[in-house]
DNA sequence: AAAATAAAAGACAAATTAGTCTTTTATTAC
DNA sequence: GTAATAAAAGACTAATTTGTCTTTTATTTT
């Protein structure tokens, strides 16, 4: 569903969202070294992010990737629209070139519900909301420090 | 979530399982235009299928693609089986290498309703049974005749 | 100013998935 | 037996996604 540019880009965004400030920079190799995620391979990502204004970026010693109170008014739908091509929320799950409420594929039921569900989630509360949430609840982005 | 390949498998045995028997059967080229999918690249997944006893062929004139009451025991799950590499039950929405229950991302819980959903539909009744409530409820596997 | 640091940019390479085409084999009808 | 038909098998191409590497540019520190 989510292509792994998608699953690190989230990620990536969410762990900036804990750690980081504007005093508080993260290189792609230490965010790659967080995550688990290819050094190079995230770093591409993490410019686009910059440059769609979901994270901010600093060049030079001391610099890095962070967030900025601003960033954090985003929300996961925004990550989305930057790193994925197509509407994923529109595709039809056994391919039906279209597939809605009166011509529903088999599952579309199914998978109606857990995209309403995606979408409040992602769509409803800015990064700042969700990464609070994400600290509240406990949820992982990363493994490190767990197994 | 699910590759082309399992979408058109899905689609391809459900529209044998509606249309098909051994005095009934169907070639590739047909089932291809029935679908609108690439008629070679179903015919290696109808291959596949067969070879794993999920629907049957036969050669040469009036051959082609059927099932028997046999095939419809087998249900979707056993589908995704033979198409699909890994369990994409098992994979992490977000990309984490395990999560569970004990070590949930962000969106563990909701993913995880769905799957549960999905897993009931694709693996607790078989294909026949699949098939007939794809009848009664009018679900579509294919838009010819609709749009 | 020079050296060091780290992102930006973009060219490559590898792997996976998707899709096509040709040859072979089995079956049926004549 | 010959011709026609259609699946089986497998080689091949194309597209997409994933990942790497090198060069350039901006920033900071000394």
């Amino acid at each position: 569903m989510l292509s792994n540019a998608s699953k690190y880009a989230i990620r990536a965004v969410l762990f900036l969202a804990e750690n980081s400030s504007s005093k508080n920079k993260f290189g792609s190799k230490q965010i790659s070294a967080a995550l688990d995620v290819p050094q190079h391979f995230i770093a591409k990502i993490l410019q686009k992010l910059v440059k769609s204004g979901i994270i901010s970026s600093g060049k030079g010693p001391g610099g890095g990737f962070y967030t900025t109170p601003e960033n954090l008014k985003k929300n996961v739908l925004d990550i989305l629209k930057v790193i994925e091509k197509g509407d994923i929320f529109d595709e039809c799950f056994l391919g039906l070139p279209v597939c809605g409420d009166e011509n529903p594929c088999p599952v579309h039921d199914i998978v109606s519900k857990f995209k309403d569900a995606l979408l409040v989630k992602f769509g409803n509360q800015d990064i700042k909301s969700f990464s609070d949430e994400v600290k509240r609840e406990g949820t992982l982005i990363t493994l490190k420090n767990v197994l």
